[in-house]
DNA sequence: TCTTAAACGAGACGGTACGTCTAGTCTTCTA
DNA sequence: TAGAAGACTAGACGTACCGTCTCGTTTAAGA
């Protein structure tokens, strides 16, 4: 029932090949449904939670027959996770020119700006959560999400590595989620504020340690 | 209606205080009723996904009747909350004489064993899971679970502040943080295997901090 | 478990048999109770309708363990029977010397008044129902409700037959239910309403036929 | 909620009115569930007795979803309601040429027959039951059975009335009673069973009287 | 006065049905 | 062919009442 393996978020209606693949017989795809359908998603998480965001309510809010949702969506954590794809053009590149740290600090407060300012934060918790029992979310959510952030960080890292600036023992994997997982910790568990300067921090400490800076030469 | 503030597991039938409180009226509550529903959630579980954990499944298994589980528990969340925190009976203390580093990756090991060996792992995951859209069990989560653990941790590393082995200007909810939270991390997303190493690695990279031993010196 | 073959309502406390029996042991059932659930029973009924009338509810109301109920009647039926029973002190004797018109009317009218008039027209109907679905109940009522007041109209019928006042050929039986039939049929139904002179014309019609008073002679 | 003003048995899919109407959107209604319901409630009644009829069961025997049974009718009364009047297609009609007292016959005869050798006399009288605490029922019962009924036989009587064959000060309405109602007392509390004549002695009895035919004439 | 025994209150228990809800699927007509 | 409408099966939801049970407490009569 589930086609090409997972979570298909950017359907190709017809194939772009070579030859002339002649136009797509019937109706086409109402872009209004697909565009009211993601809204409606976000909205209904937004204002009242989770539960709220059930296939029946996103129909009857986006004014669309309820088989549509299931044509195109398998499940309502799939809707969710296009919506929340369709309204996160957050980026995982880093401008020039600036330091490691730098560069580190800009990813990850990214991330927390995401997490704290904005509905992609609930939309993320939320997807992490139906990740534990739907295992397409939770590979969804891996290929088009945390992968290509761990690898930009990643890449960081190996630079920085090869250049000497970190050290060659270094665990990688590691390292990313030293600086990452506390943000999605907060988010989830919500123990501690998403500070401003919680960025900065988790870099500082983690590239320079804990121990104290230099004991004073004599 | 739900008293001392959320979820209460350990009820205390009677108060042992120095008033006489009174027997308690009525047939007692069913231990084994109790004990049943308890591993009926956890077994449902291990053995069929949260998917299978339904208060109708649980009160079957248990054979138990539905109004007896709801009478003591209002929400499956609730059951599986006091059956993990029922077969978790995880320490938070350390033994003594161990260096802080042994410390810190005692207690994340620990974290890490029980996330990766135990039925625990998978519960958990569900809970937080399931504190996303119920404010109960994320307070009951945070109260009972999360904040003890950290304390442990915090409590170590304010202490080696004062000793002089850490810099002073630590901010120690982040780093503990820097410690836990990518265990939870790949216990929810499952991006990276929780490895053997992954608490020695977690607890020396961060102390020691990602910059090379020693710059050369001329 | 139901002893005496069906509804005992009158039950005896103690054997009045020839030799001292001596007090019964334990503690004397409470009239209080007994009355306090008798009253429950038709306050319910009379303010709530017959779904009111609950074991839980009739407990509740009269302030007495539902097991106490249970104790001492096997239904909610029994209950209300024994209630209705307790509130009707209606008699099927009719004064002397008075006509059989006037005797048949005077117990007609007596249980259109009662129906009409009380609380027990209620209890009746819902007696009338209850016995629909059990033989309990059924057997009950034409124990100690119908056949008594029938015996009384059917004896004045058979004795005015052989005061030749009546027709020989009559079928008793159906000329009490043509009596009293339709006062239940209109308690049940509510077709028509139980007018005051209801009880005269039943009789009035029966006894004197429907047709013309004198065929005309030539 | 309900409309039309309680039952409605027959629905009308479509109005044939002048206008066009347009077809009715969407799936059609299952005339195959409708038609297994109310197999199943008659069903449950006759092989299990009044409390069988549950909607759970009837659902289950009709192979048909709860939600379904619930969408159509409100209560099992309801089901039980149509049930009834879809499988006896009684008539109120009587033959052309018929005397007074044959015609009667004939109505009371009918009614006797259906209570007493069909499952309609069931049915029937678990509805009267019903109609004790279900006002909706009891409309439903007296639009639809009742008054057709009275109103056949009220019709003949007044007729005979304008002839001069009943007397002119007959209650029309106590009469028809004192015909029927004693085989739906019978039907309901069973005390006596309902024979085979019974259908004329109630007429015979009630056109003509009690009284001994006619003091023999000097 | 003390024992014994039944009735009583409170209330937890295993069941069953309730009536509602959402998930998904299917069927029909319309655009 | 897509979409809208809406009926359908399946099954969990949380509640209510059922009738039974297990307590501890009362209230008498008998020892």
């Amino acid at each position: 029932m589930r086609e090409e393996g997972g979570v298909g978020v950017e359907r190709v209606t017809r194939a772009p090949g070579a030859g002339t693949v002649g136009a797509p017989r019937g109706r086409p795809r109402s872009e209004r449904a697909r565009a009211a359908v993601l809204e409606a998603a976000a909205d209904l998480l937004v204002d009242g939670g989770m539960d709220a965001v059930t296939m029946e309510a996103i129909a009857a809010r986006a004014k669309v027959s309820k088989a549509t949702v299931y044509k195109w969506w398998p499940s309502r954590a799939h809707v969710m996770l296009e919506s929340f794809f369709s309204r996160t053009r957050e980026t995982t590149e880093v401008p020039e020119g600036l330091s490691l740290e730098e560069s580190l600090t800009s990813l990850v407060a990214a991330l927390a700006r995401l997490v704290r300012d904005t509905t992609g934060g609930a939309l993320l918790g939320d997807l992490i959560a139906a990740a534990q029992s739907d295992p397409d979310i939770r590979a969804a959510l891996d290929e088009r999400w945390v992968r290509p952030r761990r690898q930009a960080s990643a890449g960081l890292l190996r630079a920085a590595v090869e250049r000497g600036e970190l050290t060659p023992g270094l665990d990688v994997a590691a390292a990313v989620d030293q600086l990452f997982a506390p943000v999605y910790y907060r988010l989830l568990l919500g123990h501690e504020p998403l500070a401003d300067d919680l960025a900065a921090t988790l870099v500082r400490q983690l590239l320079g340690g804990l121990r104290p800076p230099r004991p004073p030469r004599s």
